[in-house]
DNA sequence: TGATTTCTGGAATGGCTATTCTATAGCGAA
DNA sequence: TTCGCTATAGAATAGCCATTCCAGAAATCA
């Protein structure tokens, strides 16, 4: 018996949350496969196992109530309860409590000490005030028309460049995923214009840019205006080359911050004409396989 | 019947912490003596309400069990465990998710007649819901050893796949504004893993993967550790397979709307580094042309 | 391969829980 | 005072709780 004991030093159990995230994050504990399911999900919704029961936290986790009495006495507790109230109740009640000290000591800190902060805070917020600005000034009527023309598409074009190419790159993606047929253009290739080439009445086509306007990507949206598609564009300003081919048309101004512009409206409004065209198709099915 | 009804018209329960903390306050309920000592002890320890068991707390009240039971009747709730739940229990999580609950409450309220306007609202919901947790779970410390670390180096590969890739494919293009010589990882020309197989441990490399973590981006990520690459990762959970290979990653977790999860915090992020490492290497030049 | 240890799912169990019930105490009105 | 009513204490109870246990599945090792 004393042998066995001395050869087990038990490490002590984590004490509060951070404790025991750290432990698990870097291994330190090794864990069978489902005790380290219940680990993933306790990192990832501590709220449910603080207020929840063995019962109802095992189905939400999918494991067995015995695999979270496991879990507690591997780091070292003696069962479940006492896990869930030294770590996890724990930590919300210390979090109240201390929640306006942290806000009144971020407040303090808030000082240039740190360059890489300032410019992490600078981009959030452009970021967000990017949406807010979009969401106040973006008409309705023409995001419902957008998604019915492209909804109505064979194949959606996406035409962007540089900065703008990451949204289009997004979409292409999105789409997929959807089962939407899209075209992605500008993948660097040269093949561009001849692709556009295929384009015609029964396509739509989604160009996106900002000033400084890319060239090639004027270019290709009026190639695949001249063909018959119908165009959608996202730009910056009303006097925007792309919007002379377009019925359709969005303005998105974006923030920016040490001449760096955001990226998040442009992204939004991605977002959701690419959900919204396939709600549409799905709801009125017309393009199928064709 | 009827008069009887009309002369008790209930007040519904309150629904959060600071509804019934104003009823009792303003004396709007009005307690019988022993309910009132009830309400004292709650609205002084609102965490022992939130976290113990009738009995436990009827001692520590010095009051008996049913008393807490009829206390929380007379607030118009079935039984005190529902009382415990919506309003003690509500209250500790609210302060901790509240990004969480926005969105799900805007998923709740089927809002605006238009079904796109209810998209594009969740989708901004959700990317300014993702910009401000990651603002205030974000590391600042790593996020300058991570600036630093790629500063350093002489080549930064950019791997990501899927949905993570246009954040890289945004970084390669304000990399190549800002002068900083990157190599973009998963453009879809099959040679990869060649590609890879030029870093060295003078390079860095930034590997971008979220649940499902795609193989190839995981694939990709160790074959630049292990050809000694210093290693920033951008990854959803400390459990993510690609912190193997890494000391400095990051843990970005966005929200989702409609099973579509935002990009913005990890575009934010990406912003931040990019900018970060060109100031350094402009404030402290060392791998110029080499 | 087979032996041995570890891990897991699921049922069994005893204790504790919230709630109900009832006798009685308290209190205002007549 | 006595009546009528509400509020209370405390015991009773049914249900759920965390935990244990064990047979069998995996994994590990030789």
């Amino acid at each position: 018996m004393g042998r066995l004991a001395s050869s087990l030093p038990p490490p002590p159990p984590p004490k509060d949350f951070d404790d025991l995230r750290d432990a698990l994050v870097e291994r330190r504990v090794k864990l069978p496969k489902r005790l380290e399911q219940v680990a993933r999900f306790a990192i990832a919704h501590p709220e449910e196992i603080a207020f929840g029961t063995v019962a109802s936290i095992a189905e939400k986790a999918e494991v067995q109530p015995s695999a979270l009495v496991r879990f507690a006495q591997a780091l070292g507790y003696p069962g479940f309860s006492d896990l869930q109230r030294t770590v996890f109740q724990g930590r919300l009640r210390e979090k109240v409590t201390s929640y306006d000290e942290r806000l009144a000591a971020l407040r303090d800190s808030t000082g240039p000490s740190n360059r890489t902060a300032a410019l992490f805070g600078g981009f959030c917020t452009a970021a967000t005030a990017s949406i807010e600005r979009l969401r106040e000034s973006l008409d309705l009527d023409t995001l419902d028309e957008a998604a019915r023309v492209l909804a109505r598409a064979e194949t959606i074009y996406l035409i962007a460049q540089r900065r703008s190419y990451p949204v289009t790159a997004y979409m292409s993606y999105a789409f997929a995923k959807l089962g939407v047929k899209t075209v992605l253009i500008g993948s660097g290739l040269g093949t561009d214009p001849e692709t556009i080439g295929f384009a015609g009445p029964r396509d739509a086509a989604i160009a996106i840019s900002f000033t400084p306007y890319a060239a090639t990507t004027i270019a290709l949206a009026r190639a695949a205006a001249d063909r018959g598609a119908k165009m959608v564009v996202v730009t910056d300003s009303p006097f925007s080359p792309l919007i002379a081919d377009s019925a359709i048309w969005f303005e998105v101004v974006e923030a920016d911050f040490r001449g760096f512009r955001s990226l998040a409206a442009a992204m939004s409004l991605a977002m959701t004409l690419t959900v919204a065209v396939a709600d549409l198709r799905r709801s009125e099915p017309q393009h199928d396989g064709k």
